[in-house]
DNA sequence: TTTAAATACGATAATTTTAGTCGTATTTAT
DNA sequence: ATAAATACGACTAAAATTATCGTATTTAAA
């Protein structure tokens, strides 16, 4: 099915939404939850996360938020995907090593091209293309 | 991460083991997942899965087994994909529709495009360029 | 300067999904 | 008849995902 994950699809409703706000109007976890029904808190880590990885800016203390500080059209949804999820790849035989097979397996070179073409692909993709 | 299960892996290391063998031969379950040190009874699932698909067609009894049966070249990736593991997709918004969002969700429409594009992109793909 | 509302984040619990096993039936070559 | 294979539903185990809890920190505003 090749699903990403609810992180995934909390970031890109809460970006969705930072982009019909004013610039520079910031906008809090617990307005977006409410706003979409999402869990407060993990959305909360969803947007720490994009600001440690300067998708967007946080702002402490109260009538604090979150923003978007990058330039959308500026990032790739790989590298989105990638930041928030950790390399892409239909399975993980590309990255981790300690796969079960010990040298037996015989799919490693033809799924390491569909993963490229699928980076490729997203590559190719910016942010921007799916939040506005 | 974008993965596939252990069903597609296990799929396309049998199809590919298959390929090496002569036209027509047999190869068991057994066979395979000795061959590959996959667990036995779910591999053979995946086969039979694969044989009511008619990508492979299995045959009963004792010096019975599996072989391909489809011309590979002609089954795309996307088809095998939906074949084994249901509609292609980064989320599943698209088709299931119990999703927690009443009508609040903002991202249905960019994610549709996002899955659009991989369907599109697995569809170039076929299975042999895969299992050769 | 206290309070309250927000972010920050590690730890843990609950849930869901995936992976694997078991048991039994059926088929069929020998 | 027997044995080796496929067929498949039911169940268990394990792993991954999702969600919550608890606490610390920041800071605007009363």
């Amino acid at each position: 099915m090749l699903k990403l994950t609810r992180k995934v699809e909390y970031a890109l409703i809460a970006l969705r939404h930072m982009q019909t706000l004013k610039p520079r109007k910031l906008t809090s976890a617990k307005e977006i939850a409410e706003a979409y029904g999402l869990p407060q808190q993990l959305l909360a880590k969803t947007l720490q996360q994009m600001a440690r990885d300067s998708i967007i800016e946080a702002v402490q203390g109260p009538s604090g938020g979150y923003r978007i500080m990058s330039d959308l059209d500026k990032i790739s949804l790989k590298d989105f995907f990638e930041k928030l999820e950790g390399p892409l790849g239909i399975m993980d035989c590309y990255f981790d090593s300690d796969c079960i097979q010990l040298g037996a397996c015989n799919i490693r070179t033809p799924i390491q091209r569909i993963n490229e073409n699928m980076r490729e692909m997203f590559s190719k993709m910016s942010l921007r293309e799916v939040t506005q």
